[in-house]
RNA sequence: GCUGAAGUGGUGGAAUUGGUAGACACGUUGGACUUAAAAUCCAAUGUCCAUUAGGACGUACGGGUUCAAGUCCCGUCUUCAGUACCA
């Protein structure tokens, strides 16, 4: 009986499918546990071994919670919306609906090799109009809320409604817009109705809004700053600018607060708290309002140091800030209008990283300083953005060092508020142990009470408030493109209708091109049947639209976050049950959360603080019952690529006659013949590493000249010549050595070249056909690099291929036993064979060329031990995530159960259900041949008992001075006073101390003994 | 820049609360088996010094706390990720 690993797989990965072994019941006495992968985008490049690794971690954790009687939900599915199928699109022409489609495909197969246990039957996919129906249908509760924050929640807009037909709105307290004027409830009545309907946009929780975007003109989209590359797009090259765009919005802002108090209660690492609390952004402070001299207008300011009103000696406004272009005088004119031309084209996040280039503009206006009254020259810079805040700053340069700098290279006042504080070479930031000074009513101040005091005045003056910022922005939801969730609106006279729950899914309209019109519309704008009937409840051809019945319906689409921030609950419910709900009430309330959610870190300022915000409307809302999506969450790592490089020398020759002749055409074409004669030469990586150039090429003539110039290849250049005798060649030198990726597939374990496959490669071997390596010892080594395992990279392994020749759970067993799962760490194939290894030993343990081994034979104490030890160790590892250290046990069991020659059924039965969350074919298939003919799935999981590992003696290690010297095996119940004689007494004790007299002895029993002196 | 991680042999990594640094693998070297190769098995393998016994050094770098530091504290460097329209 031999391991056959792939007949062994392809029989129980059938088996489970047949039985639907992983599919979870909505109705189950045992309690429940739901385990969740981020689920992944469908890419045409298809899975390679780094994308399954939280998949297999998540598994193994879903199987151990089957063996620990859960009724696990384990569902899988697809965020199948997206740029790259779009952009697929635009250069084939394919449907991206097709190529989706065939992706789909290829990650299904890849992933049912793995072996995973995923209840296939809830699949879901975003581009699915069954489920973006749902997600179209979320989208109009958002718009039919309103976040009430006097009781901290969302409520149906009709209740704002009633509010405002009562009460108007001076007594409501939610989170809107800010540039809402205050209304009586007669007024509010006597509003038409799109009056009404345009002041309720500024209070629902998804809104139109003005926002800045990077626009690329040429390309007619909107740019991610990805996609930018120093300020021209990374396709094409094309300039972007900053525009502004009326477009969607998420009053995500809302929930700041709630989003960030959330946190304490659930279970994510502390960094990835860390990250949200940062990018929530908390500050208390307050606003400011500035009077502009000579204008109506008023600069709002948010500043943490209400403490330093004093020390403000200018103020800053975005280039972008509305007010720039009102309040310049006409002598800055010209220099402000150039300086915003010249921000437009910065990206953010280039302003934000860059520290170092200071840039600004005088206005040439001033602002007044609400207590001394001061004029306050007012400055637009790059440094101050305009979707941070008000998009303006109180600059108070003596204690904000991006003031000071701006302030010190504009040679602007530095006015010193801070008693004692030396501000002649950077700011003082810090707010504590300091006393303010120069600043009239708050001299003598801390920065607490100056600050509570600073606020009091500023409200007596009515120009201030005490209040608390978030950096959170709201979040921008349209996107210009096809390959989204349409909304389900259409635009009355440019106002925007929602089209009733009932009609949906509004799909997606077809169009003859993806990309954007040349109008500078989205591709929906290429739809023609693309209008809303409101009569039929149907979608109709364009050219229908009246305008009174007819509209247009929108043209922008959702971003991928949308379909992604709510699909965790589809999974509860089964996918006969869809039809009319999102999820059932029942399912919903059974299946209540996410336990473990495992993906990536990129992933936590974007899907994971969406998803939140979205559970939070729909609790507000009443539609589902919990606060917070995940409960646990881990964080995998990446799994880098190993690139193999070969090192290419590149020779170059020089016929003499060069320099006297210029380079005239016929010398030229004679090089480059001669060029082409040289032969492309590989040097093997140690010949080369560690030499300089210079190094290199003298080495390189002295042992390998003859490889390059054969007498071939001088006779050839001598027929050359012929034609003209003034030609010589003088020299052949190498010009560098390149640094060429090849595919790892050529590549051993040894680093060592397969030059004949490389050769006989079909896309790249005629590069190498002519080529010549130069071995060391025999053979071609590869450099190695540690990359972002990529296509063009070359360093893509295709878990295929591993489980072909491997098997799947060889790779399983592999990637747990690459390191902790949240770190980055390289792919290296070679190493498969320590885990393919060990289950071939496994395999070895219950079986041989007869048969089965397995007895009934009475277990020995270390054969007990050993179980037991391992038990308690994978236990523990399992509720830790620490998988790669109980590969690591098991390999370590194995071992030692081989050289206790056990064939104990007693021991190697547990043993394989404790195996089996990890390489679940080889344990079921031995499961089944110990005579079991259910599935080991739900077979218990064994237990611990610490009365095997009861030790009598310990080996304590014997140090001096913290050096460890020797070991002594002393009885475990010795006491410390018996242990220290005993030690002194020890001739290696005597031995080391040579004659000394120890200052101290340090005995911890149980575990060392120190001696000192 | 800001925010969050990570740095241990040739390689991936292990080291429960500060208590034997390098478990377990890969690779390398040597050996057994074989006509040979593969497979398998055995042994050695942090660096340096030493014939051995043994010793010195050693967890990115520089300090500190402690009987004892990979682990705790302070500072520095390097790499990676996110930075709001990649998913």
């Amino acid at each position: 009986m031999t391991y056959d690993f792939n007949s062994i797989e392809k029989k129980w990965q059938d088996y489970w499918a047949k039985n639907e072994t992983f599919k979870a019941s909505n109705n189950s006495d045992k309690p429940k546990y739901y385990v969740l992968d981020m689920f992944p985008y469908p890419s045409g490049a298809g899975l390679h071994v780094g994308h399954p690794l939280g998949y297999i971690a998540s598994d193994i954790y879903a199987r151990y919670k089957r063996h620990k009687g859960f009724n696990v939900l384990h569902p899988q599915g697809y965020d199948s919306f997206g740029l790259p199928a779009e952009q697929y699109a635009i250069q084939t022409g394919q449907h991206p609906a097709v190529t989706t489609e065939t992706n789909i495909k290829t990650y299904r197969r890849q992933l049912d090799q793995i072996g995973f246990s995923f209840d296939w039957s809830r699949e879901v996919r975003t581009s699915n109009p069954e489920y973006y129906k749902w997600t179209q249908w979320i989208f109009i509760q958002l718009f039919e809320s309103w976040y009430n924050n006097d009781t901290n929640k969302s409520e149906a807009i009709d209740t704002l409604i009633s509010k405002f037909e009562v009460e108007g709105n001076a007594t409501v307290n939610a989170a809107c817009d800010d540039n809402i004027e205050p209304f009586t409830a007669e007024e509010w009545n006597n509003y038409t109705s799109e009056e009404q309907q345009s002041i309720l946009l500024k209070y629902r929780l998804t809104y139109l809004a003005e926002t800045e975007v990077n626009w690329c003109p040429a390309l007619g989209t909107v740019l991610a700053n990805d996609e930018i590359v120093n300020g021209v797009s990374e396709r094409g090259g094309h300039p972007v600018v900053r525009k502004k765009m009326t477009q969607w919005s998420m009053r995500i802002s809302a929930y700041a607060e709630r989003l960030l108090q959330g946190l304490d209660t659930i279970d994510w690492t502390d960094s990835l708290k860390e990250s949200q609390r940062n990018w929530i952004g908390k500050s208390v402070g307050a606003s400011v309002s500035f009077n502009v001299n000579g204008h109506d207008d008023i600069i709002d300011v948010f500043t943490t140091r209400p403490d330093t009103i004093f020390g403000v000696s200018f103020m800053t406004l975005a280039p972008e800030h509305e007010l720039v272009s009102k309040i310049t005088t006409t002598e800055q004119k010209e220099a402000v209008e150039a300086y915003i031309e010249k921000t437009a084209k910065r990206s953010e996040r280039d302003r934000m990283a860059d520290v170092k280039t200071i840039s600004g503009v005088f206005t040439g206006a001033y602002a007044e300083h609400p207590f001394s009254k001061e004029p306050i020259p007012i400055w637009i810079g790059d440094y101050v953005l305009a979707s941070y805040g008000t998009g303006a700053v109180m600059a108070v340069p003596c204690g904000d060092q991006r003031d000071y700098d701006f302030a010190k290279h504009f040679d602007i006042a530095i006015p010193n508020i801070f008693e004692g504080a030396d501000i002649s070479e950077e700011a003082y930031a810090s707010k504590d142990n300091v006393k303010i000074t120069n600043s009239d009513f708050l001299n003598g101040m801390n920065y607490k009470k100056a600050s509570k005091l600073a606020i009091y005045q500023l409200e007596q003056l009515g120009q201030g408030e005490g209040k608390t910022n978030y950096r959170l922005r709201d979040a921008v939801f349209s996107r210009q493109r096809y390959w989204g969730e349409p909304f389900p609106v259409y635009y009355v006279n440019d106002k925007p209708q929602m089209i009733d729950a009932a009609h949906l899914p509004i799909r997606l309209p077809e169009v003859e091109k993806y990309l954007p019109t040349e109008e500078g519309e989205p591709p929906l704008g290429r739809a023609d049947v693309w209008a809303w009937d409101t009569e039929t409840n149907t979608v109709v051809s364009n050219d229908k639209i009246n305008n009174t019945t007819i509209h247009p319906l929108e043209l922008n689409t959702m971003p991928g976050w949308a379909g992604s921030s709510w699909y965790f609950f589809r999974y509860m419910e089964d996918a006969a049950n869809r039809d009319g709900v999102f999820a059932s009430e029942d399912a919903l309330k059974y299946w209540e959360n996410v336990d473990l959610y495992i993906g990536g870190s990129e992933h936590a300022t974007g899907h994971l603080l969406y998803s939140r915000f979205w559970v939070k409307l729909l609790k507000d809302r009443g539609f589902v019952n919990v606060e917070e999506p995940f409960k646990k969450l881990i964080n995998q790592g990446m799994i880098l690529g190993t690139s193999a490089f070969v090192y290419r020398v590149k020779l170059n020759a020089n016929p003499l006659g060069t320099y006297e002749r210029g380079d005239d055409k016929k010398t030229k074409k004679y090089t480059e013949e001669i060029n082409k004669l040289l032969p492309s030469i590989y040097i093997s990586k140690d010949l080369f590493e560690g030499k300089s150039l210079s190094e290199f090429s003298d080495y390189f003539k002295e042992n390998y000249s003859k490889t390059y110039l054969t007498k071939e290849v001088l006779e050839k250049i001598e027929l050359l010549k012929e034609n003209d005798s003034s030609l010589t060649l003088i020299s052949i030198h190498i010009q560098n050595v390149d640094k060429l990726h090849v595919k790892v597939q050529y590549v051993n374990a040894s680093d060592e070249l397969d030059i004949e496959g490389l050769k006989n490669d079909g896309e790249f071997g005629e590069d190498f056909k002519d080529a010549e390596f130069i071995l060391e010892q025999g053979v071609y080594k590869v450099g190695r690099d540690v990359e972002k395992m990529s296509k063009s990279k070359y360093n893509v392994v295709n878990p295929d291929s591993i489980c072909e020749d491997y098997g799947a759970d060889s790779l399983r067993l592999y990637e747990m036993f690459l390191g902790p799962l949240e770190q980055y760490k390289p792919w290296n194939t070679a190493g498969i064979t320590g885990a393919h290894n060990f289950l071939k030993k496994l395999w070895k343990l219950y079986a041989n060329d007869n048969g089965l081994k397995v007895n009934d034979t009475k277990p020995t104490a270390d054969n007990l031990k050993t179980l037991h030890k391992t038990i308690k160790k994978v236990e523990a590892d399992i509720e830790s995530f620490s998988f790669n250290t109980s590969v690591s046990t098991f390999m370590i069991a194995v071992n030692e159960l081989t050289t206790q020659k056990c064939t104990s059924k007693d021991i190697l039965e547990p043993l394989l259900v404790l195996i089996s969350p990890y390489a679940p074919h080889i344990a079921e298939e031995l499961w089944s041949q110990l005579g079991h003919t259910e599935s080991i799935s739900t077979a218990p999981f064994p237990k611990f008992d610490a009365s095997h590992l009861i030790e009598s003696s310990k080996e304590y290690p014997i140090s001096f001075n913290g050096k460890m010297r020797f070991t002594l095996e002393l009885p475990m119940d010795m006491s410390k006073d018996d242990i220290e004689k005993t030690v002194m007494a020890h001739e290696k004790t005597i031995a080391q101390l040579d004659g000394r007299t120890p200052k101290k002895v340090i005995v911890v029993p149980g575990k060392i003994v120190n001696i000192v002196g």
